[in-house]
DNA sequence: ATTTTTTATTATTATATATTTATATACTAA
DNA sequence: TTAGTATATAAATATATAATAATAAAAAAT
């Protein structure tokens, strides 16, 4: 039971449109806040906001290159239960 | 990217420790609304309200017997879902 | 009919999360 | 060393979610 708050810890981590976004685009790639920033077209604080939390809960990797951070996915599982989520809510629509 | 909203929709609506609760105890049952909240020690009206939210995003069926409203999972794939969202968590914090 | 039981809804208050703006830090380049 | 670039942090404001308490609605039992 008090594991239930770490794994509700965990979805809400993910239960934010710009983050599932930010996930979905840094996948297969090492990319950088500013990248990010341009592509999904939010201001840098706010992705770097977004960055820290899902960094904070495991799901990404940071490393510096001089003065830039890049992340990267630090695990697929994340891609494949996103994608398991998407088939499951198709699903029970019906 | 606007599937990304109904996406975070879905796991808003499993991002808490009592409604994670709710679907593992009611799962493979067909119980009313004041036996979870006996078993789930929650008062009724805050029970009926996690309800609803299950409800409202398809997780749940509701049945009424009587003056009784009772509730089941309606796919089991939102279990699945979530033991493999704990396995995740487990690896990721490694 | 009235009372009891069960559930849902509403209103209030409390708490948490999100976004924007401003500021600070770190590194690079001139 | 100063100016520029990239990122992070902090403060302020706005918005969303949660819990409790109060009320309402529906059915059952007396």
């Amino acid at each position: 039971m008090e594991d239930n708050n770490k794994l509700a810890g965990f979805f809400k981590a993910i239960a934010h449109p710009t983050r599932i976004n930010i996930i979905k685009t840094i996948y297969e790639k090492n990319i950088c806040v500013n990248d990010i920033s341009k592509e999904l077209n939010i201001n840098q604080p706010n992705t770097s906001q977004h960055l820290a939390i899902l960094k904070n809960h495991n799901l990404l990797i940071k490393t510096k290159k001089g003065n830039e951070a890049c992340y990267k996915i630090k695990d697929e599982g994340i891609i494949k239960l996103i994608q398991e989520a998407e088939k499951l809510v198709e699903k029970l629509e019906k």
